[in-house]
DNA sequence: CCCGATCTTGGACGGTTGTCAAGATTTTCC
DNA sequence: GGAAAATCTTGACAACCGTCCAAGATCGGG
């Protein structure tokens, strides 16, 4: 670890969290492609061009490193998710957004999305995950709420249904759009999206 | 393994076959407690009164043992439901039963939820799990869509979403309930309640 | 250019895993 | 009651895991 007695240089704590960052991401990579429960340090290194034993030197341990892998994938999530609501001047042009960009979302990352659904599971039982998992379920229902204030104000109405509500519906269809989309379901994006669709207007009655 | 080739006594093969229910249930506990991925067939063996190695007399090797736990699983489950739509004469009833019934069967095996949503997560990286948790999610479709179909008819309307879109919303709110009310959540079995009760007549709407 | 700090390697450690087979024990049947 | 078939235990196996560490490689500032 670098000395943190005297930090002299900047670049050398830069070069330090670069280095994180890019084992975290070879590491996401693998757990994206593998599942928490079958990948071990040894696998995560073989997809670097390092040794195994160098992921001890960047993180603490095997919880360290998932865990910062989680945040980081936090961050690209929701920022990937930005942007949805923006462009659209009317509910059904809104609510066709939300859709499209729902599809849109697990089409670009399914095998992370799907690392997310099992990370969530593993959480119930791991007590190291529950806040991490908790922190980016909360991000996803602020979005999911933003959008679905947005529509409100568009059509003058309010909703009906609380924010943890309406997001365990969504965070529903899409889970199974992307089971089946996975299992090579060809409806599923099409689904996902019209459900999605429907499902907006249905939080206002 | 009993001689396949002259099965003479049918009591041989209950024996087998009660033996084989017998180390499920005990596995099915193990598993309920710890999950999937730290379960091992020894820890499994120690909750029971016989050795690890029995377990290889019965199952031909882990994935085994689990599928066979899953499928014991889903009996009991679909059991525990039937009879929800069952005693409801008015479409407000019924929307009230649909709520306390997922409610109740939340509160009754919360662990074996858990276990659910962590095997169907671990059916997406593990294929020898797919087609079990597939046959589930049917069975648990088929039931919600009989409580739809049910309403329907007691409100003579006819539902604007699919089976599997109804399921989706249901299990995110089930799921979400879940989550909640294992984290210490006081509110979350009201929660599933009402969201359950309202989401209902949405799915007319 | 050289010395110390930093980075990286590769092997070793104790522990756990799934699987297996040989032997002990129990049950069944004639 | 004794042989045969079944049930069950025990110990071993190879492979893998997370972790740690000593030693080598690399780098940067004097």
């Amino acid at each position: 670890m670098p000395s943190s007695a005297a930090v002299r240089s900047r670049s050398r704590v830069d070069k330090f969290e670069d280095r994180r960052r890019e084992l975290a991401d070879a590491a996401l990579l693998t757990l994206a492609e593998l599942g928490y429960a079958r990948t071990s340090l040894r696998t995560i290194a073989d997809n670097t061009a390092f040794s195994h034993g160098l992921l001890h030197y960047y993180f603490a341990d095997k919880i360290d490193l998932i865990t910062y892998c989680v945040r980081r994938y936090k961050d690209a999530c929701v920022q990937r998710y930005e942007g949805l609501v923006a462009a659209a001047s009317t509910p059904d042009e809104l609510a066709a957004a939300c859709g499209d960009g729902l599809a849109a979302t697990l089409v670009d990352a399914p095998l992370v999305h799907r690392l997310w659904y099992d990370l969530r599971s593993q959480s119930l039982f791991e007590g190291a995950f529950r806040d991490d998992v908790a922190e980016i379920d909360g991000r996803l229902q602020d979005m999911v709420w933003r959008l679905v204030r947005a529509y409100a104000d568009l059509t003058g109405t309010e909703p009906t249904c609380s924010p943890s509500a309406a997001y365990a519906m969504f965070d529903g269809l899409f889970q199974q759009a992307l089971q089946r989309h996975l299992a090579g379901s060809d409806t599923a994006l099409d689904d996902l999206r019209r459900n999605s669709r429907d499902l907006l207007p249905r939080l206002f009655v």
